[in-house]
DNA sequence: GGATACCGGTTGACCTGTCAACTACACTTG
DNA sequence: CAAGTGTAGTTGACAGGTCAACCGGTATCC
């Protein structure tokens, strides 16, 4: 029970691409989160939950659509749906065709809050991620990212998704 | 309320960069510590917890140092240690020097958990994240994550950190 | 037109981690 | 050395999410 610093197996390069892959991750999660909740008083969910409804026709999706988009289980979206209808930003809207689905759309209060959240947000992606590189970088990551599992998710952004609200283009 | 999907700020590449960077994440991890729960009934946190204490001089670290590692708060790590000197696989040692410092240490049980998970572990990271390059796009990548914030942290690896235990060399 | 199986959503029990308050000790400083 | 300040760790209350069980509604198939 000596050699604890013997050979491992992942060595140099590929050690550290791992490391800093998962701890870049959590340091800039942390960071857009605070600022988040601290400036609008939202999560990153809530603001990825929103910008989706924001994107959709008639501005709903049906649950477990938002299941899907944020990774989350459906009992998940269903607690998460539950505050945001609590504040006002969402509501629901039961399916005519079929009983069974329930439509979470968001309101005109909740589009507000969106687009209020969502220059400052997309800025600090900016600061935090995209700022480091250069556009042939960005590129190049995005295409080596491109190939991770889970990377092209249906019409999936995730959590802390970037696209600004409408009226919100500041390039 | 309508131009939901008029220009938004982060486009094309820059927005798929993100997008990957974050999915791959979700979706990489949640396998991992399916795995790791399945086959050794521990989660990435444990066995990462686990790994610093094995590299560490006298398989022990105190509390706050465990902190810092794996970018847990102080109580986090209070209650994860709680857990796994549960299970035996950590010991809480006081410190001679300093009374309020107390450390945790591995003991062999936990040792030999670590080993016999270690193996496995490391082989889901290269089958999810390694194998998808080439030697020299995880040295391009490397380099690219290293920029970003949190990426050098002091001797930290994040959860799921693959630097294999002893006596597990495969590469 | 039932029986049956599947699907969408919610709920209860629980786990994990945070924040804020607190304890206990250590270090400085007059 | 007494007072004040900072540091290590724990604890209570809670937020956020999972899993498994469930309910109602739809679709299938004989």
């Amino acid at each position: 029970m000596s050699a604890a610093s013997e050979t491992s197996r992942l060595e140099g390069t590929a050690l550290e691409a791992w490391r800093s892959y998962l701890q870049s991750h959590a340091a800039i999660l942390r960071e857009l989160d605070a600022e988040l909740l601290a400036e609008h008083g939202m999560t990153t969910r809530d603001y990825e939950v929103l910008l989706y409804l924001a994107q959709a026709d008639d501005q709903r999706l049906p649950m477990s659509a938002l299941a899907e988009r944020t990774m989350l289980t459906r009992s998940g979206i269903t607690r998460l749906v539950d505050g945001l209808v609590h504040t006002g930003m969402i509501e629901r809207v039961s399916c005519a065709t079929d009983a069974r689905v329930s439509y979470a759309r968001i309101t005109a209060t909740g589009y507000e809050k969106l687009r209020s959240a969502g220059c400052s947000h997309v800025r600090s992606i900016e600061r935090l991620f995209l700022a480091r590189f250069t556009p042939e970088e960005t590129q190049l990551l995005s295409s080596l990212l491109s190939r991770l599992p889970g990377a092209s998710q249906p019409g999936a952004c995730t959590a802390g998704d970037a696209q600004a609200p409408p009226d919100c283009s500041v390039s």
